[in-house]
DNA sequence: AAATGGGCGTCAAAATATTGACTGCCTAAA
DNA sequence: TTTAGGCAGTCAATATTTTGACGCCCATTT
C-alpha cells in the first residue's frame, strides 16, 4: 500500500539493494521491519531479531546485511543451538593445529570469518552460559583468540542475533546473561507469527510457488479459504513446507480444499529409511473388513479424503455447462465445442440432471457498448 | 465496489479520497497517472485525459474527480460523440419548454447539473465543428444561456475532457478548434495503451474477477501468458469483457490456454435477435464426413478447440499420480486415497501408461529441519 | 403445400470400464 | 522353516457408457 518514488538517477548512498525486494507481504508488521532495516542498516549496531521460530528470522538478516554498507562483504551464519555444546567455541573463535583432541589443523572461526562482514548468531538462546561469557568478552574487546593461541586478532563485525526464546524469562531463570542481552539487543526487530498477519499469506504463497520454480500450482478459493485460516505454529517455513508438497503432489492443478486437508495430514512414515514400521499402523486403525456390496456407489470418501470419481463428475459437469452456455443452448454445437458426439452430450446431461434451458438463465444482456458506464 | 472514505473526523482537506485505490496496476505508466492526478486534484485547471478507446479514461476522469475539493460535489458525464448532433447543445445548455419542436418542457443542461462539481466531456474530439464554438465561447465566459433563453447562467464548472483522437491531427485538418483545443489541455494526461503497459493485465484481471464477484476462475500458466502477450485492441475494457465471458462461461474452474483462446473467438451470433444465420457456416466449414475408425484416439480436436474426454483423462492422470506419490507408490493405498477400489485403479495406471516408480523419483530428500537455509 | 435441413430425444447394439476372484511374491513373525 | 498377511498383476463376468439409427418437430425455402 505504501508507495514508494523511484530513485532512478544517481545518489541513493545507502541502500544498494533495497529490502523491499527481499521481505513479502505488505501487512503493517512487515512494513514496520522493513522501516526498522532502512534504518539498523544505516548503522553498525548490534540488532536482535526475535519472533517465533520458522518466520523468518534469516531472510530478515540477510535482508539487513544486504542492504548494509556491508553488503558487499560476508554474510556468516551460526546456528548457536544446533552446534553441539563443545564445539561451539571452535566454530566461533577457530583453534590452532593441534589445541585439542581432534585439532588435526589449524581453523578460522566464524568470527574471523566473517570479518568485515556480519555474523549472525541464529538462536543465541541456546548459547551454553559458559560460551556466552566468552562471547561477551569478546564483544567487548573487539578481539578474538583462537582456541590454543594467546595471538590476540582484532575483528570488525557486525552482530546479528536471533532467538525464538523469550529472553526475558531465559534471564530471569539464569539461564542468560543479563550484560550480554543488553550488548546484542540495541536495535531488536520483533517478528511477529504468521497467524497475526494473515494478509501476508497470500503473497508468501505467491513467492513460494514462483521461488520453488516447477510447475505452477493454483489453489481454489475454499482451499485458499483453510490456508489463510490456519494457525501456522510452524509460520512461514510450515507454509513453505506445505508448498513444497503441494508443488510435488498436485503438478498444474487446481487444488481443492480436501486436498489442501490432505497436505496438512503428513504422511506417518516421515523417516524414508525405515518403509514398512508405520504402514501397519496406518491400517490397523482404519477400517478393514468393511463389508462389500454396499448397494450404490457413494460410499463416505474413504481415507484420503477426496474421491477421483467425483471430481471426474464435477469437472465434466462444469464442462457441461460450459459448451452449453458457449453453444447458447443449442446441444448440437456444445457437444461439438467439446468434441462429444451429440447423443453422448445428451446422455451425460441426463446423467447431471443439466437441462437446455440452464444455459440461457443470462442475467447480462450483451457487452457493454456505451462508454460511460454509471457505477 | 466503489469506496468512499468515512470523513468521521475534520481535516483532510487535500486528499479526501486517495486515486491510489481507485486505479489498478503498478506500472510506471500508472504510477505516473496517479501523480499527475494527485497534482491536478488540487486545482481545478482543466485536464484533458488522452489514450485508445478503452483504456480507463473515464476511470481516471473519476478518480480525479474523487479525490478533488469537488469530491463531494456532483461528476456529470456526457459522451459529445454518442449523442446526436442536434440534441448535444440541449443536453450540455439546456432548453427553455417550446423553444424548438419537442421540447416540451425545461430541461436542466449538464453545465448547470454539475455545477460545482466537475463536467466530463468525453470524446471530446467527436464533438461538431459548431458545438465547439458554443463551448468555447461558454468556457470563455464562465456562463451558460439555456436554448430559447436570454438569461445567463454563472457556472462554476470543472471540465475533465476526454478522446482517443490525436487532435493535434484534426487541428490539422480543421475539424478540430485550436483555440478550444489549448483551453482545455492545459493539464493534459495520457494513459498509454495496454499492451505498452503489460504488467498491469494480472492486476487488472484479479481486479475485474474480485469485482464481478460471481464465482472464481482461475488460469494455467499458459493461459496467463495468452492473456499478457494479446495485443488487446481494445484495451481495458475488452480485457473486462473477455473476463465477464469467462466467470459466466467457465465458473469455479481453471481455464487453459485453448479455453482462452476460444473466449477470444468470439461467437458469430452476436445479436440473439437472429439465431441460424451464423451457424450454418461454422458447420458447413468444419470437418463433417470424417471416416470413422481411425485406430488410435487422438483425432485433432475439432471446432470449439478442446476437448471434454481428453481433460479428463489429463486430470485423472494428474490425480492418479497425486494418489501415487501421497502414497509412495504403494498401489493400494493410492487407490484408497482416491476412492477407487485398488482394480480399477491398476487398470487406471495401465491405460495411463503410469508405472508405480514414477511415484518415487523424489528429488528432495525430507523437509528442511536446520535453521540456516543457504539459498 | 411439399420438400429440405437442422435439431431433439430415445433405443438397442457395441465398446469400455469396473470389479471380485485367483495366483504368486515378499516380509515379518512364529 | 513355516505361516500369515499385505500387495501386485491378471482375467473373465458384470456394469456403464458411447454410438449410429430412427422418428418426430419446427422453420425456411421452393
Amino acid at each position: 500500500m505504501e508507495y514508494r518514488p523511484k530513485v532512478t538517477g544517481s545518489e541513493r548512498i545507502l541502500h544498494p539493494d533495497d529490502p523491499a525486494l527481499h521481505l513479502v507481504g505488505d501487512s503493517a508488521a512487515i512494513e514496520e521491519v522493513r522501516s526498522l532495516i532502512r534504518y539498523a542498516a544505516a548503522t553498525t549496531i548490534p540488532v536482535m531479531i526475535t519472533g517465533p521460530s520458522g518466520c523468518g528470522k534469516e531472510v530478515v538478516a540477510k535482508a539487513l546485511h544486504r542492504c548494509s554498507l556491508r553488503a558487499d562483504e560476508k554474510f556468516v551464519g551460526v546456528n548457536c543451538g544446533a552446534i553441539p555444546r563443545d564445539l561451539l567455541e571452535s566454530e566461533l573463535f577457530g583453534h590452532e593445529k593441534g589445541s585439542f583432541t581432534g585439532a588435526i589443523a589449524q581453523r578460522i572461526g566464524q568470527f574471523e570469518d566473517a570479518s568485515k562482514g556480519t555474523l549472525f548468531l541464529d538462536e543465541i538462546g541456546d548459547m551454553p552460559f559458559d560460551m556466552q561469557v566468552k562471547l561477551l568478552r569478546v564483544l567487548e574487546e573487539k578481539q578474538i583468540e583462537r582456541i590454543g593461541s594467546t595471538q590476540s586478532i582484532a575483528i570488525d563485525t557486525r552482530i546479528i542475533s536471533a532467538t525464538h526464546q523469550n529472553l526475558d524469562q531465559a534471564i530471569s531463570e539464569h539461564r542468560f546473561r543479563e550484560d550480554l542481552f543488553y550488548r546484542l539487543s540495541v536495535f531488536p526487530i520483533d517478528i511477529p507469527a504468521l497467524k497475526d498477519r494473515r494478509e501476508d499469506i497470500a503473497p508468501l504463497i505467491r513467492h513460494f510457488i514462483a521461488k520453488i520454480g516447477g510447475e505452477a500450482i493454483y489453489f481454489s478459493a475454499e482451499a485458499m479459504d483453510i490456508l489463510e485460516n490456519y494457525a501456522w505454529p510452524g509460520n512461514a517455513r510450515e507454509l513453505l513446507n506445505i508448498i513444497e508438497r503441494a508443488v510435488l503432489l498436485f503438478p498444474e492443478m487446481m487444488i481443492s480444499a480436501d486436498q489442501v486437508s490432505s497436505l496438512f495430514r503428513r504422511r506417518a512414515s516421515n523417516a524414508p529409511s525405515y518403509q514398512a514400521d508405520a504402514l501397519p499402523a496406518r491400517f490397523s486403525g482404519a477400517g478393514e473388513v468393511r463389508p462389500f456390496k454396499h448397494d450404490s456407489d457413494h460410499r463416505g470418501s474413504l481415507g484420503g479424503g477426496f474421491d477421483l470419481k467425483k471430481h471426474l463428475m464435477q469437472e465434466e459437469r462444469k464442462y457441461l455447462l460450459s459448451a452449453l452456455r458457449m453453444a447458447e443452448g443449442v446441444v448440437a454445437e456444445a457437444a461439438h465445442l467439446v468434441s462429444l458426439r451429440r447423443t453422448t452430450f445428451v446422455e451425460k446431461m441426463r446423467r447431471h440432471k443439466i437441462e437446455r434451458r440452464m444455459a440461457l438463465t443470462d442475467p447480462r444482456s450483451g457487452m457493454v457498448t456505451g462508454s460511460i458506464r454509471s457505477e
